[in-house]
RNA sequence: GUGGUUGUAGCUCAGCUGGUUAGAGCGCCGGAUUGUGGUUCCGGAGGUCGCCGGUUCGAACCCGGUCUUCCACCCCA
């Protein structure tokens, strides 16, 4: 045999039953989505590089796949460019185009340039892939879906409550049991920052942070050091890295230790509307908590951040994420346009789901009748039952060859088709049909209404 | 981008300190069995040992590079 071919780096085949189980996710969300009143949207595969480029930090820029020009296109490079082997300015000019790496960004620019035909507040998901050009490692690929639905063009605090309650519907739809979704703000992180004097260090004081759980105390403190943070700054942050309790003594502590800070109070507000209004309320079967390290996710969170994590137990990433962003729109020049939004990573929720053993509903689009092919006269015969039981929305199908009937059986085995349909001579004679059930070898000759009767019931 | 790890038949894997013609199980194809699958028995096909180069009389095995797998870091869904 030649040599294999195959796939690039980070990418998958799926099988048919894999695609099965992938489609019961997708449905599984976008009917949430749809009973919480968003509608869908889709965009391009590729952008324009100046689109994405710049969005999502220097290590995001080295992540974004970039399509190489048509044409001859390093001829229009400038000789400097290349012999200094300077790759960004050379990638500007041989590249103009680029692969999504997200779904909210190009969500902004559709928001920006479709500005006139939208009705606000706009509420919109969206399911497509997304590429990174990141090394794979488990629950991380190069190509994968995000579903995410977003909301722009309001502030209100009840569509924060009700992305908390459409998480907690899509996993409890997916009996997925024990998921903690993680609620925090932006302006709580920017208040401490704030109160520990070191606002201009916001970013790495949250990235070190984040890695609380990962790296413990110490850790922290470490990379808290190595970012130039003061030793008094990390001091003030100590009681953080024991900070627990319900809800209700985590919002004290900090509207307590936020009392200086306006921007910090403003924040814990906000926070406590959404979790005592989901107190109030209930969830289904996910937890809420509050987590004052979570400050992952993208630089433009401006106010509420979630991150939902796998159930205990399970090692694997987050399985969702989102937030607030008051600026969005406002890098493609449409101001005061504020959005708030969740992003599920079906990937990773495959790979849970998998892992626990969830995928026993999903029902295969398999045949349910495989019709025995015996020849031309034989094979007429039982076109015509199969247009009725389809009719009927029957999976079935008839052998396409005249081949051997342990051949054609085997086959029916090998896939699973509950029944076959033999039909020769003597079948045709009388009208009638043999009916083999494969999981009893039980057979009967049967009229085609009953041959209907049993294989809709079963 | 950094560090480690993996690659032998369709699949899961053996393969000695480097030594003839690289093996097993499962699967596949054919037959026993011309209208009856799963079980059994018999037979058969299938491999440039990821790729390129080097060392050697001789390389699946040693060395270098490269691609791929998985894992950790960075970052993220």
């Amino acid at each position: 045999m030649a040599q294999k071919p195959s796939i690039p780096k980070g990418t998958r085949d799926f099988s048919p039953t894999e695609v099965a189980k992938r489609n019961y996710i997708f449905s599984t969300i976008k009917q949430v989505f749809e009973t919480f009143g968003f509608q869908p949207i889709e965009t391009p595969s590729f952008e324009n590089s100046d689109t994405l480029m710049g969005k999502y930090g220097e290590e995001g820029d080295r992540l974004i796949f970039k399509i190489l020009n048509s044409g001859d296109y390093l001829n229009k490079v400038d000789e400097s460019f290349l012999k200094d082997k300077d790759s960004l300015k050379v990638t500007s000019k041989i590249s103009e185009k680029a692969l999504r790496y997200d779904l909210t960004v190009p969500f902004a620019r559709y928001v920006v340039q479709h500005q006139n035909e939208i009705e606000f507040p706009f509420k919109r998901y969206q399911m497509q892939p997304v590429w990174r050009a990141d090394r794979p490692q488990k629950g991380r690929f190069r190509e994968f879906y995000q579903c995410d639905a977003d909301v722009v063009g309001s502030k209100g605090l009840w569509q924060e409550v009700e992305f908390v309650q459409l998480y907690d519907a899509v996993f409890n739809k997916l009996k997925l049991e024990g998921v903690t979704i993680k609620l925090n703000n932006r302006k709580i992180l920017a208040g401490i920052a704030e109160i520990i004097g070191e606002k201009d260090k916001l970013i790495d004081f949250t990235v070190a942070l984040d890695k609380l759980d990962k790296i413990g105390a110490n850790g922290v403190i470490k990379e808290m050091q190595e970012k130039g943070i003061s030793e008094k700054a990390i001091e003030k942050v100590q009681p953080l890295f024991s900070f627990n309790g319900t809800n209700l003594e985590k919002q004290d502590q900090l509207q307590e230790m936020l009392s200086n800070s306006e921007e910090g109070l403003q924040g814990v507000t906000d926070l406590r509307f959404v979790v005592n209004t989901i107190e109030t309320l209930g969830l289904k079967s996910s937890k809420l908590t509050i987590d004052v390290t979570l400050a992952r996710g993208l630089n433009y969170y401006t106010g509420a951040i979630y991150e939902v994590s796998a159930p205990e137990g399970v090692n694997m990433g987050s399985i969702g994420g989102g937030g607030r962003y008051d600026d969005l729109t406002g890098i493609f020049g449409l101001k005061d346009m504020s959005g708030v939004g969740i992003s599920f990573g079906l990937d990773r929720i495959y790979l849970v789901l998998e892992e626990l053993n969830l995928f026993n509903e999903v029902d295969l689009p398999k045949p349910k009748v495989l019709f025995v092919n015996f020849g031309e006269v034989e094979a007429l015969y039982c076109m015509k039952a199969l247009a009725e039981l389809r009719k009927n929305n029957i999976k079935s199908e008839l052998y396409p060859d005249s081949a051997k009937m342990k051949k054609q059986m085997n086959y029916a085995n090998r896939r699973d088709i509950p029944f076959v349909v033999i039909v020769g001579t003597n079948e045709i004679a009388n009208k009638k049909f043999t009916l083999k059930n494969m999981q009893t070898g039980e057979q009967q000759l049967c009229s085609l209404e009953e041959l209907l009767k049993i294989t809709i019931q079963h």
